[in-house]
DNA sequence: TAGCTATGTTCATTATATTGAACTATTTTC
DNA sequence: GAAAATAGTTCAATATAATGAACATAGCTA
């Protein structure tokens, strides 16, 4: 998005879909009705609040009368296993596989993770609301996160928070493959 | 969300993080020195246009700035193989396993495709926006969306949009294992 | 046609978001 | 220690978001 979004067209395409009148419209938010003229044809700047409030008389979510710059591009993007590069692999014996093209998205990486047996991942804590999603494809691992630990094994899943201190650990004497989603919670500059 | 988002800790915890002070993100924003702090201290009720010139100083998301309540407090969810139920076996032969909790999070969802030999996982448009990465576990599968087909074999990965028709097939004679992590691009209902 | 209702738009006023400058507080430097 | 610099906070002035009422522009009804 290069210049402050317009959302009016948005917020009209919403009211349309719903057939409300701006009357109706205006009731249900509680913004006046020649404000939200004035929104709709993008004469004013309005309020974070006032979009708030328009936001919940369609009944929708505030972010979907923002993300009016949200990348309408259409993706195919493959990533040979035999062309993707290991990230690095560590003295623990982990390989990290980046699965994700850098800039596929800003907020979302993937990754394949190959624990070697008694091989551990440790992780320092990542940005604030960032989580992962792991998924076991292989063996069995042992996850710490914050305190809490657990064991999972071949088709477990989990979800935790990783703005804190945390690891991933093969325990057992043979190999273990995790696939790992990690999200960020704010875009990455 | 029940009220309006309160922006103002918000934005304070990127500042902090990027260690940047008020003048600072003052110059590269555009937004008077005067009005972050009222806006941090959530005295004011800014514009969204203000907002976005904060998120750009800040390089990231508007709406990164603007889910206050959308923080999911949940931090160490498992969802253990044998607990988790298979959402459909449609006669296709495709057995779908939702690793995800429903609302775990509101724009991912992950899921693990078991592909029987010869079978084939169609599927209907999604929300504008949504996009499918696929990560093959196990076998080969033939991915198809909008005109593009590629053949993806064991560890290779695909990120393509699904806003429009696509499928996901096992041609071959043997089953077939796939990582599927679907992300909307809007908030669902 | 005229009248009537319902739509969305503009007008004048009020409320408030936004600003530059002055102010206070805290740290740095000598 | 004081002076200087840098942090964030309030202040008065201005720009503008937000409002209710008047206005316009249709579509109906008889």
């Amino acid at each position: 998005m290069e210049n402050p979004p317009m959302i009016g067209k948005n917020i009209q395409k919403f009211r349309a879909n719903r057939n409300l009148t701006l009357n109706v419209l205006s009731e249900r938010s509680g913004v006046s009705k020649a404000m939200l003229s004035q929104i709709e044809s993008d004469k004013v700047n309005p309020t974070v609040a006032t979009v708030w409030k328009i936001a919940r008389g369609l009944g929708v979510d505030l972010q979907d009368l923002l993300n009016v710059g949200a990348a309408p591009k259409r993706k195919f993007i493959v990533n040979r296993s035999e062309s993707s590069v290991a990230l690095e692999t560590d003295d623990h014996g982990v390989n990290i596989k980046v699965l994700s093209p850098i800039d596929m998205v800003d907020d979302l990486e993937i990754y394949l993770l190959s624990f070697e047996p008694k091989s551990t991942l440790p992780s320092e804590p990542h940005y604030p609301g960032t989580e992962e999603y792991l998924t076991v494809v292989k063996g069995s691992v042992k996850v710490t996160a914050g305190g809490n630990t657990t064991e999972l094994h071949k088709g477990d899943f989990i979800a935790y928070h990783c703005d804190i201190e945390h690891s991933i650990a093969n325990v057992s004497s043979s190999p273990a493959i995790v696939h790992m989603v990690v999200r960020f919670s704010q875009v990455k500059k």
